[in-house]
DNA sequence: AAAAAAAGAATGAACGTTCATTTTTAATGT
DNA sequence: ACATTAAAAATGAACGTTCATTCTTTTTTT
């Protein structure tokens, strides 16, 4: 046991020192031996956990992207109510992106840049069905406007990053209050209007 | 006459060409020689028309969040009604991100990455005041919802980088129904419910 | 013909990756 | 329990390449 752990912490010593660099300084940006040197391990070690540096950063990009839906997705139950479940969902998704704004500014990231491959961006999407699903059987019940998902999404998910961005910045703190405005701007942009 | 032209020529054809080139490629991994080749200049040539890299980007953000803000406030006037304005400015917007593609994708990676310096970022910024101005009436005359305007900027034009870049990598297509759906999400999410 | 603009080749630094060695680990025989 | 040893893991130095930038020369302009 002693030998894989040992293994297990060196890795996770890479993929954090590699979210920290690369939040920081952007993917192209962040050398190898920077990397190896926040994680204290010889540069050559990295090629013992990756192939190569895109294989580094596409590893990276699933990891943080299953601890985000999984957190996103632990509470909620597919039979309940759509509002009650969108609600949910939608406050544990901030509860992420503020609380956890490290991982979260990671993936803000690999979605705006073309740092990630294809394929490991497309396993990236699965993972956001239960959101899907609920969606469709809003629009069943008409209980949520008949738009495309990306719309949906643009409008009562998307924001948060913008959000989580401008406190990153500084510029701004999102207080209780706020994130209640923010939860009912998003619920108001999607539900069928009365 | 010829002398001045021909200089600004190549300078266009500078910021053309980095504004395609880190589109497709990032900041990092677009080198001055592809920038000078797609230019069909010499890469010293670059150095007559800018300091460096970082001052060939920078000018190119600032040139290009000019154009964009331009385009945006042209029709607008800050005499009209508080919907009516918003709609208008709003739709400007859209038709920026949706026609002129290859301006606001740059600017989204610019507003994404750690990839312009905050001199040039703050420059950018101010530009956008006109839109803020009527946010600023709209909530005294308890049009708009008494929000931050970061929260205000999430709902109503944020979502519209997203659908671009949606958009863009060919996910789907905004027709008119939808962007006129999308309007409506946008306005519903900042006016005050009735 | 002098000055300005542009060019291509050259330079030095930085990078991703690999190589030759050393260190650590874990299994085996005593 | 300990010594031995072969395999695995880890390392620092080295390699070849690429890049931003500068230098020297050539071309264009006036």
């Amino acid at each position: 046991m002693a030998k894989l752990q040992k293994s297990i912490d060196k890795r996770n010593a890479l993929i954090k020192a590699t979210i920290e660099l690369v939040n920081n300084n952007g993917f192209h940006a962040t050398p190898m031996s920077k990397i190896a040197k926040m994680a204290n391990v010889s540069p050559a070690t990295i090629y013992l956990y990756f192939e190569n540096k895109q294989d580094l950063v596409n590893k990276t990009y699933i990891e943080v992207k299953a601890k985000y839906t999984t957190y996103a997705f632990e509470t909620y139950d597919a039979d309940m109510p759509i509002e009650a479940g969108f609600e949910l969902i939608w406050k544990r998704i901030a509860d992420f992106k503020l609380k956890d704004c490290e991982n979260a500014m990671f993936l803000a990231q690999c979605n705006n840049t073309p740092m990630i491959d294809e394929p490991s961006r497309q396993e990236g999407i699965k993972h956001l069905q239960p959101l899907l699903d609920l969606w469709a059987r809003g629009k069943k019940d008409g209980i949520i406007k008949p738009m495309s998902d990306y719309l949906l999404y643009a409008y009562s998910i998307n924001p948060l990053f913008f959000l989580m961005m401008s406190q990153k910045r500084g510029a701004f703190t999102l207080d209780k209050t706020q994130l209640e405005e923010a939860y009912q701007s998003a619920w108001s942009s999607i539900k069928v209007c009365k």
